[in-house]
DNA sequence: TCTTCCATTGAGATTGAGTCTCAATATAGT
DNA sequence: ACTATATTGAGACTCAATCTCAATGGAAGA
């Protein structure tokens, strides 16, 4: 469980399981998906955990090193962490003219990828596959040129 | 050629083509590869032109509108971009330690893409593909636990 | 040419994420 | 209790990026 790994991370460094990184663990656990540090700082203002700013930002770190959190990208709004031992990992479609999000998953995209990080010896940690684009309900009447389907699309 | 399509957008919503955006124009479309706004500013700041960081950012959020320039992605020296014309389609890799920037193309990948938008009946216009973790650099000496390729990575 | 209108610019202020500093506090070991 | 070290948190600080607003400049008309 996730505490024990923790611990065991601080262990190693002669360190302790304080109250407030027990918190902010607990905290970063609660999140069924994605979160950001800020938003978890102000969360846990309201409860009875407490914890500064700068113990969020540095308990964080610690979680990413021993593997429990992993930072997903940086946004106009900052970093956005995910729990890593969590939700199946998805890509998404993203309607550029209503807005609508498509989850999707491909398995043989994730092993080509895997496949092109082995062969340029980079160590993919995760990734992020956006297709922006018209959904079902957007694209509907067209007539059909939109052209330009010379790279990518 | 980029400064009509440039010109173009510009005479669109009735602004002008001024001294200081031809020549972020220029500067931005000097660059092979990848750049940084601030790295623009401060390498205009040598020659004849000159411009304002606000005359840059400013410049190169209308040059993403018009598609001459793309917003590669955020690392922590800020957001990088590249000139999108007249380059071949590709993703990218990108080191969360040292920050170099891998560029990719799989074929097999777009074709992937292409077929998962028809069966999900998605018309895609474009996507980013971005892998973030560690340059061969950077994860050099590791003693290899880091299991979980449960999902993704 | 002179005048008016508005886009444009740029210096500096401002925001916001994230880090750093350091005095005060907590904990473990003796 | 005493000592040594780990930890915390308020606030200062950094850096990218945006915003403000007075000053500038070009275009069209009088
Ligand atoms: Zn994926
Ligand atoms: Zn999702
Ligand atoms: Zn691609
Ligand atoms: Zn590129």
């Amino acid at each position: 469980m996730e505490e024990n790994i923790f611990r065991k991370l601080l262990e190693e460094r002669g360190w302790r399981l304080t109250k407030q990184r027990n918190a902010i663990l607990q905290k970063a656990f609660s999140y069924k998906g994605h979160f950001d540090p800020e938003s978890l700082y102000l969360a846990m203002r309201g409860k009875g955990m407490k914890a500064s700013r700068a113990s969020v930002y540095r308990t964080l770190n610690l979680l990413c090193e021993c593997g429990l959190v992993e930072k997903v990208g940086k946004t106009e709004q900052g970093t956005i962490y995910e729990q890593s031992a969590g939700r199946k990992h998805h890509d998404h479609m993203i309607c550029i003219q209503c807005g609508e999000i498509i989850e999707f998953y491909s398995e043989k995209i994730e092993k080509l990828q895997e496949k092109i990080c082995r062969e340029l010896d980079f160590k993919g940690k995760n990734h992020t596959l956006e297709i922006r684009g018209y959904c079902r309900h957007c694209h509907a009447g067209e007539n059909g040129l939109e052209g330009d389907s010379s790279h990518g699309y």
